[in-house]
DNA sequence: CGGTAATTTGACGCTAGTCAATTCATGTGG
DNA sequence: CCACATGAATTGACTAGCGTCAAATTACCG
């Protein structure tokens, strides 16, 4: 079996913190995890109250598990995460990766269960959401609804984009697509642009790129040959951001 | 230069059908074209007086190209299309095909134009809806609206399946795959499920699927020496769906 | 400090890409 | 209606890149 076991089995979250409303009003995150344009409307009063902040939890407990009931939403407060389902042979299918402001489980919207597992990448925080609750006020609020709708048409976008850049990509295009994409998504919520860490296995990452682990160790190399980035076990420079955007981009240059 | 050029360079689609409404009450793909739960409510009737049928389009017609101001959304009718992004290589990224009752446009939602450009694989027939009109309803409709957030959520978690599930996957799987899909999709607009007609070009299948079109060629020609279909030209016949389903579902057994 | 898992590195084979030639469709005009 | 022209599809030969297996090295956790 190539794919790595959980440390923790725990099947649910711990009750979490203290159900106190209106933290996000001290959350440093709050710009960047709630939607753009409902920072002070009635709407982000009513959707801040849903959100309970949870206590840290360790790596490789899991947020849920696919076919359980679906419970909640989370949001990334600190850490990161990996969601993935068990295909029809028994192989983990990596779906993609989560950081803080990241929401969870819209995925499984359409759904009464979870599609996918989701285990924590590191020592991580997340705010959760009761799924009853978001739905209600999804149902009550338009507003509310067209900003959910939006960031989904957002996912969608990605998701397609992913599809058909990564298909006709080689190992090492693919690999510095991925590590500009985890460079963007770091500096969107005030982390230290060149600097990664990667918090996920290179099992992790070949199975979420469609390669094999090696291959990402060998890609890895090759980039930091032609001196872009500066690889130190988990920990990846970003050299010359140039150099990484000119790989990334020259796919089936026909 | 690998792709295919347009047989026909027209920018915008000639102004269509006679405007009468209530078109839909005569199609025969109208339990499948519009959304499940909207049959007969008044969302329904207000969503079907905005449909404006056209009349066929010679192969290689453009409903709209990249860029152009967003006018519209489209139901397939008869016949087929696929959609297409130039990317920043030139190079052309081809990122689906459609049939009947198949919506098209909503990739573009968010944006003020065309993100991709749809252009009519055969001889086909397309139904209209403005832009504007239907954003007036949606905003006016919520269960319209949540009708239109499902539809999307279904599109995402296919986009998602075929983006982890190709990963992995040899030529002949992807090939095997994507015969299923196409039939699939054929079975659910009432057409013969075992017998595929590919309108679309060898090279765009292969694009599509991130394989080169004489690796779909040969694959076909593989999966024909298994016995699981027969292939002459642009029509396939599935002779073993079983041996096509073992085939596509074999990927990274581990 | 020891044991286990993760990562790296090397050797090798196979799959799919590329280039080129040929066959086959399709559509056009005489 | 047929001959021809053009592009699509197939087939073959060769090559490069990635997967696989195995061994060595490193990082990590108790």
């Amino acid at each position: 079996m190539a794919t790595e076991m959980p440390l923790h089995q725990r099947t649910s979250l711990p009750p979490g913190g203290a159900r106190r409303s209106a933290t996000c009003d001290i959350c440093r995150l709050r710009a960047a995890c709630l939607p753009d344009h409902m920072h002070d409307s009635d709407a982000a009063r009513s959707l801040m109250g849903l959100i309970v902040p949870g206590t840290p939890q360790p790596r490789g407990a899991f947020l849920y598990r696919q076919g359980e009931p679906r419970r909640a939403f989370y949001l990334v407060r600190s850490g990161s995460a990996k969601s993935f389902q068990i295909n029809e042979n028994g192989h983990e299918d990596v779906m993609g990766f989560h950081f803080p402001t990241d929401m969870i489980g819209a995925a499984s919207l359409e759904h009464r269960q979870y599609t996918e597992s989701v285990v924590l990448l590191e020592r991580s925080t997340v705010c959760e959401v009761s799924a009853t609750d978001l739905e209600a006020l999804l149902r009550s609020d338009a507003s509310l609804l067209h900003s959910f709708f939006s960031k989904l048409m957002q996912s969608f976008e990605a998701e397609r984009h992913a599809r058909v850049r990564l298909h006709h990509a080689s190992a090492d295009e693919r690999v510095a697509d991925f590590l500009l994409e985890l460079s963007d998504r770091f500096r969107a919520i005030g982390r230290a642009e060149q600097s990664l860490f990667l918090s996920m296995s290179r099992y992790d990452i070949a199975n979420y790129l469609g390669l094999a682990a090696e291959t990402i160790s060998r890609a890895l190399g090759r980039l930091q040959d032609a001196g872009a980035i500066a690889v130190k076990g988990k920990s990846v420079e970003i050299l010359m951001r140039s150099a990484l955007h000119k790989i990334a981009e020259r796919s089936a240059s026909a």
